[in-house]
DNA sequence: CGGTTTACCATGCACTTGCACTGTAAACGC
DNA sequence: GCGTTTACAGTGCAAGTGCATGGTAAACCG
């Protein structure tokens, strides 16, 4: 065995650069040399992780939604409410943030989505909001109904899809500058409005 | 002068190729020489037509989402009725259309937009709903709610906003295949009857 | 007729690309 | 010590890239 090195990080890095080089100049721009130059290392590390630049850049796709689903969990964690209305407001907004790594991670989303078209490996990593996210806003969304006295309509899973299908949609209109965050959350506050009603 | 040639023709045809380029393999297929040979012509007479393969695939984006706004307006002259509520779904449901076309220019549109995030003049292109199209929507939703006999309340701007972004990202869906068309028809319906009531 | 303008085609060039390949230093078992 | 495995660095190469350039054929004006 020879050095020992912390695999992970290596991947993160390479991941990184990948992420900062597509946000600054586009997709097109990354390269094996632009990669390696951007985090510092040869071509050869890059190689030696990654069996081809396809790979890297389905990991790096793949490592950029797991980090936007973490902020939405975290989102629902760091609410220090038990009001579920806030809660589904705070995990929605996620999408939507203005901080500065959220708008970072929709843009290469966005930019690595144009890969998507043609290449299935990578459709996969940005399907919609999966069953678990769909169960839990849907109940989210059936308790702020409750606590709101509002009735019950059992509709409440084509609400939640409709909403993180709105709140997505808004996510990509501001990271690519199209609306304000601010703008956006009062779009979505309209519609969280009228879902609950 | 020289041969009379319709130029439109030609610039139409150079961006039909690089449609059926991308959708088939990605925006990255598409070079000089492949549209040449798509188009069964020589990357002169590209040069000839376009300064630089940017304004290529620009045209191509600008071309694109004017045909989609085309289909948009033919739903609504088409929509043989004077019902403002069939005619917002029949607008609608133009970005959701199982239509091959409609399909193919959503997923080049997707595609493009990758490049929108580092190239300003592209993102112009891909904006959201224009006020004009808003304007005409929060006309139809307002008139459908007092066809229906609901109150009126002011907001009708807010909701047609709504109704495309949400429009937009199923229409997304569907072109790269996470959503049926009837699904998605299915969320919009969904949504309209809330708007609605 | 010549001259000018347009509409290309064909070629050449400088540059970049992903990847294969070779070399080498470090860490371990024996 | 030696051999093996891992973790890279460095280089070379074939293929492809956008674009500049030069040439040519057609259509019109005079």
């Amino acid at each position: 065995m020879p050095k020992i090195v912390d695999h992970e990080a290596r991947r993160a890095r390479l991941v990184e650069a990948v992420w900062s080089l597509t946000v600054r100049g586009g997709i097109e721009q990354v390269s094996l040399r632009k990669v390696a130059e951007e985090a510092g290392v040869s071509m050869g590390q890059i190689q030696h992780y990654y069996s081809s630049m396809q790979a890297l850049i389905r990991d790096a796709l793949d490592r950029a939604t797991r980090a936007v689903n973490a902020t939405i969990e975290n989102a629902v964690a760091a609410a220090d409410t038990t009001s579920p209305e806030a809660v589904l407001r705070a995990c929605l907004y996620a999408l939507i943030s203005p901080a500065q790594e959220s708008t970072r991670l929709m843009r290469f989303a966005l930019a690595a989505a144009g890969r998507a078209v043609s290449d299935p490996t990578m459709a996969k990593a940005l399907a919609p909001a999966d069953d678990d996210l769909l169960t839990l806003t849907a109940g989210l969304i059936a308790a702020a109904r409750e606590e709101r006295g509002s009735e019950p309509r059992g509709e409440e899973r084509t609400d939640a899809d409709i909403c993180w299908s709105l709140a997505t949609s808004l996510g990509v209109d501001v990271a690519l500058g199209y609306r304000t965050p601010e703008a956006a959350e009062h779009l979505l506050d309209h519609h969280v409005e009228q879902i609950l009603r």
